[in-house]
DNA sequence: GTCTATAAATCGATAGAC
DNA sequence: GTCTATCGATTTATAGAC
């Protein structure tokens, strides 16, 4: 291996471990984390993290992408083997919840409350998405093989709104089941968010993912996936 | 008027101004918020604020508690006016999702990312449950007049698991409804904090309302609310 | 690429005069 | 109940030696 491969690697490991200590300091900090803090926990000068990231919110940044392509990597694993769309449906919610459950910081970093004053760069949207597409390529594969209950529309003229967002997102949904599949992507959100943030933390504990699963079937069944 | 009452009134409105002032700040600062900043903005020393708040988290207590009880007053209200369960279902929704959108910050102190080392006091869990609560009303009046659609449970050990929940929660109602009630609260959040918080920010901002419609329709659908 | 040193701020909370 | 002053910390970011 070449000087220039080696030092290519280190600085990644350097990278790297930098990402895991901030991703502690996520947990007594959230959102308004500290170079500082971290490069003390690694036993460097502040000064010398940024060669690595030029600015807190570049490594806030990074810290994003991560989450979301972590997130999206459980729920695409989860929803890999062969089952019936709603199976998978299902495989999808319960991967993202309990990747949430492991991560709850970053889940509250990528879900949560936007940080003050951070405005999110481009790069963030691709990974943003990943989920939610998950989702309608499932829900698109069910349609396609007829597994999807055709119901009346709500609003037609809201259907037609809604169909060119559908065009350019999900090609291969008619409007109606892009409505569904954004409805229950938020559902999932929403139910992972409560049950993290702690909305009723006395009343559900029982079985919480009992519950989960019941509500994230609601969302499918609203979503015309019956199989 | 006496003078200790006169001293009683100009201390409360001194009270009510700070924390006006510590909303404003909540914008800014989001939940790390600065007892010195926001004396800074009165003009006054950062120590008198302490006669006011005993501490930075007592202030964000009291933000927290006004916060749950100005979404609640405002679902209040929607729901008052006679009509149909449904529509004073949805018309709850819209008074809370229209609440968040004139006060974000506000809305991301209740619902958003837990505050980093704030732990809520007892206080909050009145105010907090408010808006379940008269989701909860409205489907245990439609369901003692026979507009709930009965279907069938999910799971029996489940909803048995529930059972003591709904008797010390939601006395009136069976569990199957409690378990909607609760489902329907959380797509209600999930549904305005992914609007709020910018998921998908360039695909369904045609028409918002609608789209939140639609889905709260669905949450009412699920929860067996026909009419 | 890592270090020391530094600039120019910020913060929560308290002490004590008035 | 408000003020000044202070303690003891924190932060982002940069400059410059090595």
């Amino acid at each position: 291996m070449s000087a220039a491969n080696l030092r290519a690697r280190v600085r990644a490991e350097m990278t790297e471990e930098i990402k895991t200590v901030a991703r502690r300091h996520l947990a007594t900090d959230g959102a308004n984390l500290s170079l500082r803090a971290v490069a003390r926990d690694l036993g460097m000068a502040s000064s010398a993290v940024y060669r690595y990231f030029a600015s807190r919110d570049d490594l806030l940044t990074a810290l994003i992408i991560d989450a979301y392509n972590e997130v999206a990597d459980a729920a695409d694993r989860a929803a890999a083997p062969p089952a019936t769309p709603l199976d998978r449906w299902l495989a999808t919610c319960h991967a993202v919840r309990e990747w949430a459950l492991e991560n709850p910081h970053q889940w509250a970093l990528i879900y949560g409350s936007p940080v003050p004053g951070y405005q999110a760069p481009q790069d963030t949207i691709g990974p943003a998405t990943r989920v939610l597409l998950l989702l309608g390529k499932t829900l698109g594969e069910a349609y396609r093989d007829g597994l999807v209950d055709v119901r009346e529309p709500i609003g037609a003229s809201f259907e037609s709104e809604l169909a060119p967002i559908a065009e350019s997102f999900m090609p291969d949904l008619p409007p109606r089941a892009v409505a569904d599949t954004i409805a229950g992507f938020f559902q999932l959100c929403g139910a992972v968010s409560a049950e993290l943030f702690g909305q009723l933390n006395k009343s559900v504990d029982e079985d919480r993912r009992g519950f989960f699963e019941y509500q994230m079937t609601g969302a499918a069944t609203t979503a015309g996936l019956t199989a």
